[in-house]
DNA sequence: TGCATATATTCGTTTAAACGAATATATTGG
DNA sequence: CCAATATATTCGTTTAAACGAATATATGCA
């Protein structure tokens, strides 16, 4: 049950929007990943995933040592579109367009985000 | 030019996704159509309307002493979207269900709107 | 058990935005 | 020109959110 009002007051900040953009086109991502694309200290993006996952905007998969971030799959059909257009606005302006790129580069394939291998994710 | 982020910043208040929501429904309004509607001081409905006019989400025009709003209809596509889900999203809880009912008994047509009759609009 | 790594939380400060109250501007009609 | 109405702006204060720095928790592994 997600509230309007939440998820607007959540895309208002650029640091989980930025976020968000990222895991609509990667299905999964976990934190260290996040912080390294992002280029921002790991307790800043820790906070905004916490907000981010307090209005179910996000759901959390613990393995290991890792947290896996995705999108919340059972989020209401108009928060899904407010997310995709989000997306189809953010894409050819900074910092998003280097995000997607610095994603690709440092994590290949989505299956290396869902079962991560150290050598790959670890900084 | 919309810039992507303007746009979230502006959807993070709550007076204005009330403004845009009844924009959305109604083409266009005057000010005082506004803040009759939503009930608050009409020196906060000009402030949150100079926000959304000096991003271009607005475009207004002058009739007079009356300023009529309306959606900028050179909107980018998926703004014009993110506004079109936004506006599903709020569609059932309050207080932008009772907006809509406020807007109805308040301004019947959408013509009393553009060309307004004073002792229709008047308070 | 003890160390290293991944993630989360707390705290005090800073920054930005919204507010009410008051006032200013602009247009109309008498 | 003057009064009335519609809208906009300014100002000082309050409120909320984001921040960096430090620390806490939890898991895996030697």
């Amino acid at each position: 049950m997600m509230h309007p009002d939440s998820l607007f007051e959540a895309l208002a900040d650029e640091t989980r929007r930025r976020i968000l953009a990222l895991l609509l086109t990667r299905g999964e991502l976990c934190v260290c990943d996040l912080f390294g694309v992002l280029q921002v200290p790991q307790p800043k993006v820790s906070r905004h995933l916490a907000v981010l996952r307090e209005c179910d905007i996000l759901a959390s998969r613990k393995q290991g040592t890792w947290v896996h971030y995705r999108l919340n799959p059972e989020m209401p059909l108009w928060a899904a579109q407010v997310l995709r257009a989000m997306a189809d606005g953010v894409a050819r302006s900074e910092p998003y367009r280097a995000d997607q790129a610095q994603l690709s580069a440092s994590c290949s394939s989505d299956a290396a985000c869902v079962a991560p291998v150290r050598a790959v994710n670890s900084k």
